[in-house]
DNA sequence: CAGGATCCTTTACGATACTG
DNA sequence: CAGTATCGTAAAGGATCCTG
């Protein structure tokens, strides 16, 4: 019988690859962890209230991020009837599990300042 | 006295925004991932072990992240003076703090194709 | 063996203008 | 308001060849 090779020495384990890869896809790009970030404080934003809190993006770039994390089921798009049409965005319940994902990299980010001396960059 | 203003509503946290984006571009690019994954084996691996290992990279790419990795602290280049050099690369014990960013990453990776029954593309 | 040099393709990103 | 269209730049990535 043809035992099941274990390739953890030389090929470590290529599901582990692959998820990781998925994760990186989804959240590729200069601007998701941004928005993701703003939208996990739970409020209900539009297009506009987006562009405006997430500092520097365009609305081309923030059109192709909704979009791609709409397709991720990260988001949720609302688009409501009123005269000028209007549309929400919000967090699904999935988009905020990805916080533990984000916090990890958020706090490694910040040890990472803390053991080095990075100095600070200006924030304004 | 001026009261400090906390931004938390409308501009989360520049900190932590900082703080992110600092780790992702440590961790940027197609290939660092998948080089710390196969250092993090604790084993000190040379130049060509790693092409064989990191499935599809071209030895610039390698090249290039390996510097960037070792700019950042995450890995120690040894130089071997036998006949032909040689040289071989290991995970700083620094490196080895982003075992928990990485393991959360593919945790929400692997939950991710179980949640959408996202087929498992082929491996080999 | 360990990489650097060169050249080329692709993708990401951005500014500006425009539409229902 | 909520985007799309168009255009242009820059960065990322890859193939191939070359060297100490």
């Amino acid at each position: 019988m043809k035992k099941e090779p274990e390739f953890n020495n030389n090929r470590i384990c290529e599901k582990r690859i692959l998820a990781i890869k998925d994760t990186m896809e989804i959240l590729s790009g200069k601007w998701k962890f941004h928005i993701l970030g703003t939208l996990m404080l739970g409020e209900k934003l539009r297009f506009m209230d987006l562009v405006r809190e997430v500092d520097g993006i365009g609305s081309k770039m923030l059109s192709k991020e909704l979009q791609d994390m709409e397709m991720n089921h990260l988001i949720i798009r609302t688009v409501l009837n009123t005269k000028p049409v209007t549309v929400e965005y919000q967090i699904t319940e999935h988009g905020k599990t990805l916080s533990s994902v984000i916090d990890e990299i958020a706090k490694w980010g910040i040890d990472y300042r803390a053991k080095f001396h990075k100095k600070t960059e200006q924030i304004d």
